[in-house]
DNA sequence: CCAAGAACGTTCGGTACCGAACGATCACCT
DNA sequence: AGGTGATCGTTCGGTACCGAACGTTCTTGG
């Protein structure tokens, strides 16, 4: 199904097809382009659209609340394992953790038994901030599916489950 | 992929099995749970490794790639189309351009009619650059869908632009 | 034991990124 | 015309985020 036989140039996004005008006639992948560019759009499309409507209202910015959400499922953790499930650099935690100890949503302590560990963990304002906040943005998050059927909706965290184990590969 | 085989629960990521043990009793959409959390942990996951193994070799920043991809793609064109085609506000545009232009990369020149209006345009060294690069970065994206077929590239990309359709709506 | 190195979290310098406020320019309208 | 409001891009203050350098604490070999 190359380029002759396109998939409906219609329903496709405007960035598509000025894709497909632009360097269209050149030996590229535009399978995995499409395939990949919109990822990254989608995900700038979700978190703008949830710190706007909805984290805004919390005082909560996008990268504290994934580290909310993350000590929810969690539980107590190191720091270390914390950054790496957050998809941040450990430097970049600390000042966040940091951030979240002054809004008394999150609490450190030291590792009993080695004094170079930090645990991190929910205080109660921050497990309640959470309980209240997910089920909110878990809302959202329906209605940035909407439209996909319940088997879409599992092809689809299956497909991306594969692009995450293939740039993840040897990742420090 | 051999195992092409519906949907196993070992092939789960480990966070979303920690999801369902948490809070897997909880009246929440699971389906969409795993399919947004996948697409921004996707991204991150992408970005981070094309930062590491190919931007960072010629000195640009992903936001400063997505701004000259886009250039290449649409050719001219003006500051707040630009921000809107690479999801930056245009507070944002206005600095990685001005690095942009200490790199030789873009240049801006004025609207003739419009004293208002900004036109950018990649300079020879760009679209030289932007030409060399972005092959290798579709290679990339090559490696990052390994193990998708093409109809399911085809899938993913659809999938996701319908996501991208809902988040966007009424943005301003 | 204790020196050498590994493993932690923090610090630091720099860029990216946002939203709001701002100044300049243009369009409209009576 | 000329003043009012809309529309540009830029500026500004603040946070997020990264990678590298760092100090501290644990571990290991001799």
């Amino acid at each position: 199904m190359a380029e002759s036989s396109p998939i409906e140039q219609a329903e496709l996004l405007a960035q598509e097809k000025a894709v497909q005008a632009a360097i269209g006639d050149r030996p590229l992948d535009f399978l995995s382009l499409n395939a990949v560019s919109n990822i990254y759009r989608a995900a700038a499309a979700v978190r703008r659209r949830a710190e706007r409507d909805l984290l805004s209202d919390y005082g909560i910015t996008w990268g504290g609340f994934t580290i909310l959400w993350v000590l929810w499922v969690w539980g107590e953790m190191e720091a270390a394992p914390l950054a790496a499930e957050c998809n941040l650099a450990k430097g970049t935690l600390t000042g966040m953790l940091t951030t979240l100890e002054k809004q008394e949503l999150v609490r450190r302590t030291q590792h009993p038994g080695d004094k170079r560990r930090v645990l991190v963990a929910l205080t109660e304002v921050g497990h309640n901030c959470i309980e209240e906040l997910y089920p909110r943005f878990n809302r959202q998050e329906t209605a940035f599916t909407a439209g996909l059927d319940d088997d879409e909706k599992v092809d689809l965290a299956r497909l991306l489950r594969r692009v995450i184990t293939n740039a993840e590969l040897s990742e420090s």
